[in-house]
DNA sequence: TAGTGGTCTAGACCACCCG
DNA sequence: GGGTGGTCTAGACCACTAA
């Protein structure tokens, strides 16, 4: 429902590519060409394309012009800055949200650190697992500041909380850094997820900043090590200096 | 050494934000002062800004201006397309790089799977260990299409492999699909790492291809937990439809 | 209201690929 | 030589921010 022109020819081609109307390997239409399909300017052709280049849809070659890429599209994760729900909904896999906690707290010392606030300030914290094929294999322990998120509830936790920030509240997500690591199990991990004899988990920390670049939530997601994947398409970038 | 008018902009900016000259929250020049500074047009600027806020050094405000970003740039270690050597760099670490095996062998079929290849068509096999303040922490195990690569040494694995591509052989890299995940040591993990009770290790498959498109290097790199660590800026994408 | 970034246009010249 | 993408220009109008 974007009605900018380049992000008109960047869907109509997402949609496209990841429904195999258009298989990896064809050409697409030559810059003029969209030009003039779209009755649009070159430039802005030209931005669309970039952007489906940098997402790894396809690839353009000077001289021969822009093709669509074999990226099993099927399998990309946790890239980027997305939902959880976002997530399930792509993959249509049986997930399901379990609540555990979803409290407004005064922030603790090793978070208020994470947050970069002062200690005590009030916070949510949310604790939750996600449930693939019957098992807890993910838990999600977010804060949010409660000076940016006046009110939460059980129901908008076990639904998507990105939803309710971006559509009720009009909170505008910009950016965030992501830590992926591996550290040992806690206690509460062993308690609130599924774990065999595992001895470590894989611990993705997620700084995320609003608009003004104001840090609102930090989150640690903690993945069981075999239910783990990660998938990222990176382009080469011309030497510096 | 680039003569492009934007990448020179991105450079600047970029060492003066590495450097520490631009602290983080400083504003930059509105886009009209730079149009002006640089000589040049304001689309050109746009795409040097552009640039700088994907790879998060800035964050863009309308109506307010471009702020540099703070993203503790000192820790961005496997993220996007680089070398190991270009890394230790970066970082400035004790690295050094163990050689255990340079051959030209006929494609083994796992990895004809990967390289989408003919089993037994010719590759070269490259085993090395990337040592760490004095431990062995990474095993990588490079797979490259021998009939895009005529020639290999041991001398060029101990340095950079990727600057002897890219020199010597003037290959264009372009872009690689980048999977993380977790697994269980091998035999091999045991003997040529320095792994302590660890069960398993982060394992980083690389598929690396050329402006052409051509898959040329499946690579295989192989993590101690306790030393692996990735980090990611990621922008959130305005909601397709 | 003046200044900022976001989008778009209609051109231009260039480097590269291929028949 | 004709077609492709890469860079750049000099404008335009818009949406948003701040004083």
């Amino acid at each position: 429902m974007n009605k900018n022109i380049f992000s008109q020819i960047y869907n109509d081609y997402t949609q496209q590519i990841e429904a195999g109307t258009l298989k990896p390997g064809v050409k697409l239409p030559s810059e003029n060409e969209l030009t003039e399909h779209y009755s649009t300017s070159r430039e802005t052709v030209r931005k669309a394309l970039h952007l489906l280049s940098q997402n790894g849809y396809i690839h353009k070659m000077r001289g021969k012009g822009s093709f669509v890429l074999d990226m099993n599209r099927m399998e990309f994760p946790v890239s980027g800055l997305v939902s959880f729900k976002e997530l399930s909904q792509r993959l249509g896999r049986t997930a399901r949200t379990l609540v555990y906690e979803v409290s407004l707290i005064p922030c603790p010392q090793h978070i208020a650190r994470q947050l970069q606030v002062q200690e005590k300030e009030p916070v949510w914290k949310v604790v939750r697992a996600r449930e693939i094929e019957d098992e807890k294999v993910i838990l999600d322990k977010d804060y949010f500041l409660a000076s940016v998120i006046p009110s939460l509830t059980q129901d908008i936790a076990s639904e998507s909380i990105y939803e309710y920030l971006e559509g009720e509240l009009a909170l505008k997500i910009a950016y965030a850094k992501k830590e992926i690591s591996v550290e040992q199990v806690t206690a509460e991990d062993k308690l609130l997820l599924d774990l065999k004899r595992d001895t470590h988990v894989v611990v993705v920390r997620n700084y995320v900043h609003l608009e003004d670049t104001t840090l609102f939530e930090y989150t640690e997601s903690r993945h069981r090590l075999d239910k783990f994947q990660f998938v990222e398409f990176a382009r080469r970038m011309p030497n510096e200096e």
